[in-house]
DNA sequence: TCTGGGGTCCTAGGACCC
DNA sequence: TCTGGGGTCCTAGGACCC
């Protein structure tokens, strides 16, 4: 998908296509998660520090915090569309997968390219979302084909033309050669795939590793028989928090590990499965880490036992120095049976955490409702659903729009506005099935 | 006002077992 | 009476990906 967080953004909120918009970390620590095409002209790129790329961008800069959610049920319509074509995937993340459509075996460059050009219509008039395809013999070249694609294109690597498109390329573009490998290749003066390859496989091995080196460099000359799989269950589930200003204090790391340890454990309880290990991560203030984990006899899923468990785990920055991350992992999952061996512990457990309630948290703690923030989705009862542009003084400026409603007009309100709530996010994306019909229907030739 | 959050894989040392 | 080899599990750190 090209540029997607942003794409997911103008499509939701009609108001913002054409112009540039940058979705990531308001705070000044956060990063650019997603970069619309209009903000790249600019030069703001994903990962790069937000007010790097807001100051780049000027004035005209739209920033969003991320909507992960409406993210997600996009990315679900967009991969249940491509299955409908090509019903084995590889997921990459939430905007990229692998796929081999067994009917594409021996098909010509031409009949390869007709076939992208079906996916890539069908994935826009179901969802309305711009998307790039890159075909060729085997993923790393798929892989560099899709970047040559974008935006909202197609590119079709030939057998005959991948040794000179590979060649030409710098090595930092195979996918697997990051900051490391790529300095050390440079280092020695290797700048693209085609000098890479022309290295033996001893001398690659040498410089990036026993088992990372060969497999590269048999990448870098076009080998790449790798299969293309549904992706397995996830071996570990995890929740991390970087804090606005570094903490000091082991009293502090305490407090915050508890919605950071829910966090994780929400999401592990989504999944189904027990964890038998827990991981704690530490960012120092020089952005290096530590990390200390415990293996518990069991797999569990409880709270309790598991949060306790990454408290222990816990270092005193008074000996470690300042910490500007806190991270919580679970791994070694597995499905935990439900029956205990003592049932009826069980149920005075359970008695007690009646009585008394779960422990307070932060947010518990927190006397007033949070403030409204730019980019949360509101509902008015005339007005129907919008998004907060602006907010301070006591005033917020709303603009009431969806993807179905197209471009919405903006008012301004007070605060404390009767009558206007919370909207659930994913509603912005919803597109009546009359819509839905219609864009069929005109675009049938 | 430097550098998010959620993952996978690899390396390497040590404990422990046969 | 001085010491092999293979295997698994656990821990910690780091590279890399989107």
């Amino acid at each position: 998908m090209d540029a997607f967080f942003a794409s997911v953004e103008q499509l939701t909120r009609p108001t913002l296509r054409g112009r540039p918009v940058l979705v990531g970390g308001l705070g000044g620590r956060g990063v650019v998660a997603g970069a619309s095409y209009e903000s790249r002209v600019y030069g703001a790129r994903s990962a790069m520090p937000m007010h790097q790329a807001r100051r780049m961008v000027g004035a005209s800069a739209v920033v969003l915090p991320p909507r992960g959610v409406v993210y997600g049920v996009a990315s679900r319509r967009v991969f249940e569309t491509v299955r409908t074509l090509v019903p084995v995937l590889e997921q990459l993340s939430y905007d990229e997968a692998f796929g081999e459509p067994a009917e594409l075996a021996g098909a010509s460059a031409d009949e390869v390219d007709e076939f992208c050009r079906v996916v890539k219509a069908r994935v826009l008039s179901e969802t309305g979302l711009v998307s790039s395809i890159g075909a060729g013999s085997g993923k790393q070249l798929a892989k560099i084909a899709s970047g040559l694609a974008k935006p909202d294109g197609i590119r079709v690597v030939r057998r005959d033309e991948e040794r000179s498109l590979l060649d030409g390329l710098p090595v930092r573009r195979l996918w697997g050669i990051g900051p490391v490998a790529g300095e050390k290749l440079h280092r020695l003066g290797v700048e693209t795939i085609g000098a890479f390859a022309a290295l033996t496989e001893t001398e690659a091995a040498d410089i990036l590793g026993g088992t990372v080196g060969p497999a590269l460099h048999r990448l870098a000359r076009g080998i790449d028989d790798r299969p293309v799989a549904e992706n397995a269950p996830a071996k570990q589930i995890s929740a991390e928090s970087t804090f606005p200003a570094d903490l000091t204090t082991l009293d502090q790391l305490r407090e915050a590990m508890g919605p950071i340890g829910e966090h994780a454990h929400a999401r592990l309880l989504k999944d189904g499965r027990g964890a038998r290990t827990v991981t704690v991560k530490l960012k120092k203030s020089d952005m290096s880490t530590l990390t200390r984990s415990a293996t518990l006899p069991y797999a569990t899923t409880d709270a309790g036992t598991l949060i306790a468990t990454a408290r222990r785990l816990l270092l005193d920055p008074v000996e470690v120095g300042p910490i500007r991350l806190l991270g919580v992992g679970f791994s070694g999952l597995s499905e935990v049976q439900q029956e205990s061996l003592f049932p009826d512990l069980d149920l005075m457990a359970a008695d007690d955490v009646a009585h008394t309630g779960p422990p307070p948290t932060v947010t518990d703690l927190a006397a007033t409702p949070p403030a409204w923030r730019i980019g949360d989705d509101v509902l008015h009862p005339d007005y129907g659903h919008g998004w907060i542009q602006g907010a301070g003084h006591g005033v917020m400026t709303v603009r009431f729009e969806t993807r179905a409603s197209g471009p919405g007009q903006a008012r301004t309100f007070p605060d404390d506005t009767p009558g206007l709530d919370r909207a659930n996010p994913v509603d912005s994306l919803d597109w009546p099935d009359y819509v839905a019909e219609l864009a069929r229907y005109q675009s049938t030739p």
